[in-house]
DNA sequence: CAGTTACAAAACCATATAGTTATTTATATG
DNA sequence: CATATAAATAACTATATGGTTTTGTAACTG
């Protein structure tokens, strides 16, 4: 997918709740089943199915298969290049963000470390 | 507006590559008119009238008055609050961010500050 | 092999989105 | 006052989104 493609669909995927929701737990608890994360809210199985197939094109989760189950697991690497972007233009939201800058190197160095898993 | 509902604006609204653009030109230029902003994309002046209705009702730009001009001026808080909404959650992304954690309670502090302009 | 579990797919609906062209409004200027 | 400029609004179109209920399918279980 082109870069900005990308951009669109993570963003697209964030700008709901119940998506936004879903990976929250994702972090938090690691694999769920379907059943499990549309136990919570009030929304039927499909619907929770077609959430998910919202993140899994953005590529934010990946399903895996147990038996009957497939559980969604919680790809990081769209989150970061979303969070790269929201980032990158902060110095120029605020003089109050300049000294921001040796932060920003270390946490690009860091993720660039973590590109390479 | 909602915590939650702000959120969805605002990813929503950075969902459209000609409305990333957009705020990268406002950050990049400060204030433009919107026939400045409509320039270099091949699409109508209504068109981009529209996005703008977009990133303003996301809080994401304001409008002053200059004669027959409106300028578009950006907006940084909600930035900041995705941002946030991203960063509160990488700790758990990946173990390899354990150690960010320092890092992010001074971003978060020179936030706070930031958000009391 | 009959039934159950976990999920996906289909068909449908209402509303939102992203664009268009045409028109209107507000301000400035000759 | 007539015209030009900057932008908003209106009306329309096509497609996408987010939900529903119903049906189908794959894998386990008694």
């Amino acid at each position: 997918m082109q870069d900005s493609a990308r951009l669109d669909a993570t963003f697209q995927a964030l700008s709901d709740p119940t998506r936004r929701a879903i990976l929250q737990r994702l972090a938090r608890e690691g694999d769920v089943t379907v059943m499990d994360l549309a136990e919570p809210f009030a929304m039927s199985q499909p619907a929770i199915s077609k959430h998910l197939k919202v993140l899994e094109k953005a590529g934010l989760v990946s399903r895996g298969r147990d038996a009957q189950k497939r559980p969604v697991h919680l790809e990081a690497q769209p989150l970061a290049e979303a969070t790269g972007w929201l980032i990158e233009y902060r110095k120029y939201w605020s003089a109050q963000f300049g000294r921001l800058d040796g932060l920003l190197e270390e946490l690009q160095a860091i993720e660039a470390a973590a590109g390479k898993n």
